[in-house]
DNA sequence: GCAATCTTTAGAACCGGTTGCGAAATCCCC
DNA sequence: GGGGATTTCGCAACCGGTTCTAAAGATTGC
């Protein structure tokens, strides 16, 4: 290396101050055009870059945003992950990505040094757990926060993601209307909010239906492949011989697919199945899966504009933004016929 | 927002100079003991949020990793990088992440932000087609960059990446013991030098066995699911009829799969799949995969570790370090058995 | 009790940009 | 050609830490 450039080495050169160069690279209409394209060749001939860490301590803007989501490789995470990427990246801004795996503590780390790299704000899916202070400290240090995927209690920040109890009723009755009646639900969590609205959801449309609701049709567990496979042997010895499943994910709807043909049985013929999310899995899975789209791409996108917008000084309104999901008939669910 | 608190707020807090503060918050020995933890107790109190912006301007070491491959979302990637995230966990580093989707503009935006930044080295997987001087801007300007995954002519970096070639003829091998003649090899580029010493193994493993090489058995194709689904199509209709697939990685396999159960033949009897990578995935397939399994978590912990020495001021030995790839038989080549 | 030594703390320059304020240079019109 | 309006540019303070230098205070030895 040879040496730094910097601006000062740059007025030198040229018999300028350092306001002029720094004026001429950031477009100023205060100095004169050709003296500006002077400015900018000589910047490019000298190999100048440009240090932000200086300009951001000045400017307290950092042009950095932090996201923190469970798992950046659960691919519903990453579906979300590549609409604010492509939101982002057209202002400029850089992100810096994060998991929590849940972990309170590691997203709180995470808050922390994004503070002080003086981000400029932080979309974040909330840990299960997470305390209000945690978020809390984000915005009181100037940090705005925006939630997606996952709601939190306490706080009223903009939140986007999709409408859980509807979406799983939308599978559920999908799966009533050709015929099931023992319906079992596989995978997850009740300790979210997002759980409880599945729960709810699913519960809301046997009801309707008139159908009884056996709480052993529940089966929690990893929002994984490897979870819905595992739950496969649990879910075939139910006494209460489920025809159908509605999985938490299309993730734990492919592994418990995998599962059940592991046994012998045929999805989409001996049990139907839906998943939830809409991953671009799905539609290649075989049988190819029935699932409801849960608005990734949107929540993504939405959350993304949400933030740039209010650093921009516009303030969008707090609170929970639902986004509805829509219902994707494939095969999985497609060759039923009730025993007769 | 109260008011920024800052080191000079806490010294005039306590009647000390900022001095002082800076020493006892970094736990320098020139500070006494108590006067330290009078100090960290009044930061801690009032909220004290440290700038890492203005120390690394003074200090030029910014704690920030930059981590750029071809696609997070991509599982192969995924775990590389989680290897690299636990390793760096242990040592304060914050990485930044990018995809690059083989966007060689894409890659070098990231350089030159992670430059801006005043990031402290790089861990890439360089995009097809990178030039050489795109590297080399990060070593000139003081951030040594190490390459994973994938090698670049042209530059002697340290390299951490899988024997690609030794591993693609296990799986040939593999496929040749249980009797299979007419082998196909899926998915994938040639253009890498990754893909060239791919189909390097798989010719020298044919070769060995005096099989004769048909070039109208290589498919190239996207590496992925989608890129196997949709291959499965053009490989069931070739006219020399294979009995068997060397997929370019698990991926591939899978959604070759897929593709070959729509058409109504069985993976893993009437046709036999071998993947690449080990993913989590492989072992819950139906059928389980044979793949080879090619090293993610060494290569990304070894990677990260070089870069880290690195950065303490041992210089690891350039150049290209392979992980010796091992082979893991399942079922999906299991049930053939020639036709007689 | 005084000089010498060690410990603890303060002062101030510095990192590399940004920006308010004012001065110099250019231009316009009568 | 002179006064005023405009354009163009430089000076210097500032952002919030770090660190070199050195001084003040405490301790020790004889």
């Amino acid at each position: 290396m040879a040496q730094k450039i910097k601006l000062s080495t740059i007025a030198e050169s040229l018999g300028l101050s350092t306001a002029t160069i720094s004026l001429a690279l950031r477009d100023s209409p205060l100095v004169a055009a050709d003296t500006r394209e002077k400015i900018k060749e000589q910047a490019r001939a000298l190999g100048y870059i440009y240090n932000r860490r200086a300009a951001s301590l000045r400017t307290s803007r950092s042009g950095i945003i932090g996201v923190v989501v469970h798992d950046i490789m659960n691919p519903f995470y990453g579906e979300i992950l590549k609409a604010i990427e492509s939101e982002l990246d057209r202002s400029r801004q850089t992100f810096i990505l994060s998991n929590h795996y849940d972990s309170v503590e590691k997203q709180r780390t995470f808050i922390e040094t994004l503070l002080q790299l003086g981000g400029d704000g932080v979309i974040m899916s909330p840990a299960i757990g997470t305390p209000v202070e945690d978020v809390k400290l984000a915005e009181a240090n100037g940090m705005p926060a925006i939630l997606v995927a996952r709601s939190m209690e306490g706080v009223n920040l903009p939140t986007y993601r999709g409408d859980d109890s509807y979406g799983i009723s939308l599978a559920t009755n999908h799966l009533i209307g050709l015929g099931h009646r023992t319906i079992a639900m596989i995978g997850g969590t009740d300790q979210t909010s997002t759980g409880r609205d599945r729960y709810q959801g699913y519960v809301n449309a046997l009801r309707k239906a008139g159908i009884e609701v056996d709480p052993n049709l529940r089966i929690p567990g990893p929002r994984s492949k490897q979870g819905g496979f595992e739950a496969a042997v649990h879910f075939l010895s139910l006494p209460q011989k489920p025809t159908a499943a509605v999985c938490w994910n299309d993730l734990v709807a492919i592994g418990l697919m995998n599962g059940i043909g592991r046994a012998g049985l045929v999805p989409g013929v001996d049990i139907a199945v839906t998943g939830y999310d809409d991953l671009e899995e799905a539609s290649i899975a075989t049988p190819a899966l029935t699932t409801v789209w849960n608005g990734q791409s949107e929540v993504g996108r939405l959350a993304a504009r949400a933030l740039l917008d209010r650093l921009d000084g516009s303030h969008d309104p707090d609170g929970i933004h639902l986004i509805k999901p829509e219902m994707r008939i494939r095969q999985s669910t497609g060759l039923y016929r009730p025993r007769s």
